[in-house]
DNA sequence: GTAAGTGCAAATGATTTGCACAGCG
DNA sequence: CGCTGTGCAAATCATTTGCACTTAC
């Protein structure tokens, strides 16, 4: 990543914090830097990893906590899906996911359709409605190549 | 529950071990009974308390692995809804969930209208998607009630 | 300077597993 | 009788927490 482009992220970055009322911290820049150029919807695990190269000395609850004050201020959304591990979207807004049942990764996709079907009369009697989540199930492409 | 019940129940559960290739025990019986009993989705501790009020010498083990091998068989289905407890539904069949965000209850209910609708184009670009899974997240009745 | 953030290690909660004994077929 | 199933306790895996030290503001 350029010069120009990091301190650009960085500027981002400080805005945040300040919104959310946190501290600036290396660690934090560099979990939300892997958040964000992440696209396969990492664990925890997996988000520790990717930062641990860039700081090598961050512990895993560092990033455990770190993700939960990201959640908490809605810069991330925790998902489950198949397994029970979690794992963290930096996608926020209103979407669907695509699970692939054999290499477990997780597509987003929208789905207008849907979201505005009117709803069943079992639905609107059970309570109030406030979100709809799809989960399209099967086997991906990848997969499907594979073999 | 009466004699009667209880005799076909067991006739009726034995034929289920036959046909899985599994013995038929006191515990796996009394699982079973629970789990079709339960309309909540219930999770393997909610399942334990349950089952050691007729089988107080159960363990908790063996609650997992009668849960994992009537999942294996397809005689019940593991969910995964909120938190990240496992939960278990008798229901195999296909359906979806109406998911109270406060009280975390789990309710079965079904939209053909999704369930038929032509898929997007991005989601059969992706692979071979084998199954739809919704789950309407709100506030239901009781919860709204309550406050 | 001070409260928030971090790292370590130990705790927790859900679930799994090794092993010896019990009981179904 | 033999092998599957069970119970106990210990192990494991993801995640959380207590505490002392560090750092951003």
């Amino acid at each position: 990543m350029e010069t120009k482009d990091t301190k650009k992220f960085l500027e981002e970055f400080k805005k945040i914090c300040e919104s959310c009322g946190i501290k600036l911290t290396y660690q934090r820049l560099e979990i939300y830097r892997v958040l964000l150029e992440a696209k396969d919807h990492p664990s925890a695990e997996d988000i520790f990893a990717r930062v641990q190269e860039r700081v090598p000395t961050i512990s895993l609850d560092t990033v455990y906590r770190t993700l939960a004050t990201f959640e908490k201020f809605g810069l991330i959304c925790k998902i489950y899906a198949l397994d029970e591990k979690a794992r963290f979207d930096p996608n926020v807004s209103h979407h669907h996911h695509l699970v692939c049942t054999k290499c477990h990764k997780i597509t987003d996709f929208e789905w207008q359709e849907v979201d505005h079907l009117p709803l069943p009369s079992q639905a609107r009697q059970w309570g109030e409605i406030k979100d709809r989540y799809l989960e399209l199930r099967g086997i991906c492409k990848d997969c499907l190549e594979k073999g």
